[in-house]
RNA sequence: GCUGCGGUGACAGAGCGGUCAAUUGUACGAGACUGUAAAUCUCGCGCCUUUAUGGCUACGCAGGUUCGAAUCCUGCCCGCAGCA
């Protein structure tokens, strides 16, 4: 299900093939966010047009009416399910400290007393996590606390029918200490045991990828990485808390990466800017996802090999220059700078969705330069060249 | 000409004696966004500075009443509506 074409000679960077029931996966590889089984703004026909290999949705917000999710989508690609461990943070610490995984360089505002219990929507037990439904404007009747747990995120994924599901894991902060991050792996790895065990005996046409959790912390992220990695799954994510500074992410991978399996693939769970790509296929990373390219676009904010610019500013209103000097994406085929700049300041319904197949193509594209760069080894070359321009 | 209503910061539009440099929205400016709570959010938006429970100038114009006026009174100018 897993093969490796090719490898750096000076890195653990390497270039892949995921067989999936959906056609192969070349790795390294970016997997473009569509949460709710759509990627935002885009048609189905748009996304045949942005070089994507494969999508992923999300168990949690699909758990009404799990139905094919290749239908719901309307791509006949790969997918993949995030099991929606990641909700049970972000709807849960993550509001309650108004937080994500990674803490700012600049805490200003201290996440650790900004707090606001009642903005906390989760409950997590041993057995699973108990959502509340987030209270909209008025009049909400409360609808009670939904269940998630290990097998019902599975029998989710497996109506959903993707073809790689992530086993049902709590995603701790950077906020939650030694003691709390001990605690929940633990929690985590037993709920990843029913998730394989579900797998081997039911639901077994699809891939299934353990996670590593174990937050900041060194000993917790090896214990993590042995044992999950001892499990037969069919690959490996890295998930959670990534601690208090850009490098301290990387460092994660290099604890955990040399534990794990060399023939399976790994995950990069939610991570994805240029810079993180470079450093994240070094480690050894052969798939990424990533909600930037497509929530930045719907934001006015444009990626490229120069790094990213705004394209709602008032300084492109005049400039009729290309939005990303030799970009062959759609968008840029359409339009220049200033009529991109145009439509936002418009309101026009059309921008986001140029931008986001702009975005979209961009990181694509990159992860292909990437392979091809990894298989003529010259990864080392194409990280400088990148990371030159953007000075 | 008379009567009525109205003239507030880029615009719309609150305020109708002190707590008003003035609610709110839009526009504009800056920033953020990393397994989507997010086509979203935060901040700024009269001028000055030592950036502050700071100073100054401001609510059509000019006066007046008052300890105190965007708010009350008088006159003028302008807009809209009706009547001559």
């Amino acid at each position: 299900m897993f093969s490796i074409t090719s490898k750096d000679l000076s890195s653990r960077a390497r270039t892949g093939l995921i067989h999936t029931p959906h056609g192969e996966i070349e790795t390294p590889a970016y997997v473009i966010v569509g949460t709710h089984a759509e990627v935002r703004t885009l048609t189905p026909e748009d996304l045949k047009h942005t070089q994507t290999q494969a999508v992923i949705t999300n168990a949690y917000h699909l758990r009404e009416n799990p139905r094919d999710v290749h239908d719901m989508l309307g791509w006949q690609g790969p997918i993949m399910t995030d099991s929606g461990g990641f909700q049970v943070f972000s709807l849960g610490f993550g509001r309650e400290h108004n937080i994500g995984k990674v803490v700012s360089i600049f805490p200003e505002h201290n996440a650790k007393e900004f707090h606001e219990p009642e903005k906390n929507l989760v409950r997590i037990t041993d057995e699973g996590a108990y959502f509340l439904a987030p209270k909209s404007a008025e009049g909400t009747t409360e609808k009670g606390e939904q269940f998630l747990g290990p097998k019902e995120s599975m029998q989710i994924q497996h109506k959903l029918g993707a073809d790689i599901i992530f086993a049902f894991d709590e995603c701790t902060s950077p906020l939650h200490d030694y003691e709390y991050t001990k605690k929940s792996l633990a929690r985590t790895h037993a709920w990843e045991k029913i998730c394989l065990d579900l797998q081997l005996t039911t639901y077994n046409f699809q891939l299934l990828y353990g996670i590593v959790q174990g937050g900041e912390f060194r000993d917790l992220r090896e214990e993590s990485a042995k044992y999950i990695g001892s499990m037969p799954f069919d690959g490996f994510a890295i998930g959670g808390s990534l601690g208090r500074s850009r490098s301290q992410a990387f460092d994660i991978l290099d604890w955990t990466i040399p534990l794990l399996p060399e023939t399976k693939p790994r995950h990069f769970l939610g991570i994805g800017k240029i810079e993180d790509l470079f450093d994240g296929v070094r480690a050894g990373i052969d798939t990424f996802d990533c909600v930037i390219p497509t929530r930045e676009a719907r934001h006015g904010r444009l990626w490229g090999k120069r790094g990213y610019f705004d394209i709602i500013k008032s300084i492109w209103k005049d400039d009729a220059s290309p939005i990303e000097e030799g970009c062959a994406c759609p968008t840029c085929e359409a339009l220049t700078k200033k009529e991109l700049h145009e439509r936002f300041r418009a309101k026009d319904k059309s921008a986001a969705r140029y931008a986001t197949i702009h975005n979209v193509f961009f990181f694509n594209n990159l992860m292909k330069q990437i392979r091809v760069a990894i298989q003529e080894n010259a990864f080392q070359k194409l990280k400088k060249q990148y990371l030159a321009i953007r000075n």
